[in-house]
DNA sequence: CAACAACCTGACCTAAAAGTCAGATAGCCT
DNA sequence: AGGCTATCTGACTTTTAGGTCAGGTTGTTG
């Protein structure tokens, strides 16, 4: 069996991860890649045919676990209980793979030259889906009128400032890195925000009245 | 007078800051920064002595209103009201400075490597403060014990997603550019959850009772 | 209008880093 | 064992882009 391979490919990419996350992908070296990944430089080029294609395969690696985290708008459920798993989704991937995570943020912000047209489409879908979903809600009285893009982009925001910008997180805290109990409380804060955020004003009560107040 | 100086300068700033926006430090290059600007290459060399100093002084440009985003703390007013206006600001630095806040963002992400350390203390300093001023509102019993650090990453990362993510934003709202109307959509929803996430919860008042509900 | 400084420019140099290759070595299957 | 394929590697080539420079032009000042 070639588990050989299997294993280089991952030591490869795990370091491209660290290196691309680091630095960017203009700004990373295949040779500091290499050296990090403990094999020569072009054993790199041996196992992917160019630092783009590498690059290329860092990206894809994040794509499933963003969509999966979609997976709370994929059943039903109340909208308090949806978004509450879905920030933990989104704030578990910030911890677990934070490289990938800064990989993909660093490529959205320059405008997804690398994404190929079909991840594209399918992060998007699922972006509308859950749009459609928030205002389904609204529509039923289920919760406030508060817009589902910007709902969206705030939660997403928030989540993933803490694998995008964990340098000034760290700043700021004083600490070198987040433990157990940080990410609990971030995940709590942003949790109150929305949840509290997305509750019925009494003042204003829309179409059907569902409100669900203790 | 040495106006022609000035006019260039600025020509090549603000040609590098879109640059530099657009792809990053490391994968500008400085024959494209001149070409957008209008002039020929050595003439960037001329007026900046290279590629990095050019990039702090893109860099620089975005300090100021950053610091000056938070005037909102440093006077007295009722939390809701600073809030309320430090968001407004923030927005605003999204909208109005949109490729210096990807350049800062970029710079963060990657560690702050070109940031001097007097920049990031002066940064650091002013955080902490609003962090403070928060934690003195809790005590005071005027808002909810919401983490004050997450509460400011929070702000943070929703605000500045609106210049750092724009593509995803053009992306998912299907607009090639967000117009006033949507710039007033997202300061709303944001701080919405902001100032309801914040207010206090009838079920546990803390140590003073200065609720003030409408 | 002279002379001095500021500004401009094509052509060049150089370093760095992506990418290649021929040949060596190691694993695996019959 | 023998041979076939996969893997490894030092040394090399090539391209790209940061940076320089000598000399030209333009503006400014007494």
């Amino acid at each position: 069996m070639t588990s050989i391979r299997e294993r280089n490919r991952e030591l490869i990419l795990r370091a491209a991860s660290e290196e691309f996350a680091d630095k960017g992908f203009a700004a990373s070296k295949t040779s500091d890649i290499a050296a990090k990944a403990g094999v020569p430089k072009p054993n790199v080029y041996y196992y992917f045919k160019s630092k783009e294609n590498l690059y290329r395969e860092v990206l894809e690696s994040i794509i499933e676990p963003l969509l999966e985290a979609s997976a709370p708008f994929n059943q039903p459920g109340k909208p308090a209980d949806v978004l509450r798993a879905y920030i933990r989704s989104k704030i578990r991937i910030s911890r677990e793979l934070p490289s990938a995570s800064k990989v993909f943020a660093s490529e959205i912000m320059h405008g997804a030259p690398h994404l190929s047209a079909d991840q594209t489409a399918q992060l998007n879908a699922q972006a509308k889906h859950n749009i459609s979903c928030i205002q389904g809600w609204i529509d039923q009285g289920l919760m406030a009128k508060v817009d589902p893009h910007h709902l969206l982009f705030s939660i997403w925001a928030a989540t993933q400032t803490y694998a995008d910008f964990d340098w000034q997180i760290s700043t700021v805290t004083g600490k070198a890195s987040l433990d157990e109990a940080d990410y609990e409380a971030a995940a709590q804060t942003i949790i109150r925000l929305v949840i509290k955020g997305c509750e019925i004003d009494e003042t204003q009560p829309s179409a059907s009245e569902q409100v669900t107040n203790t």
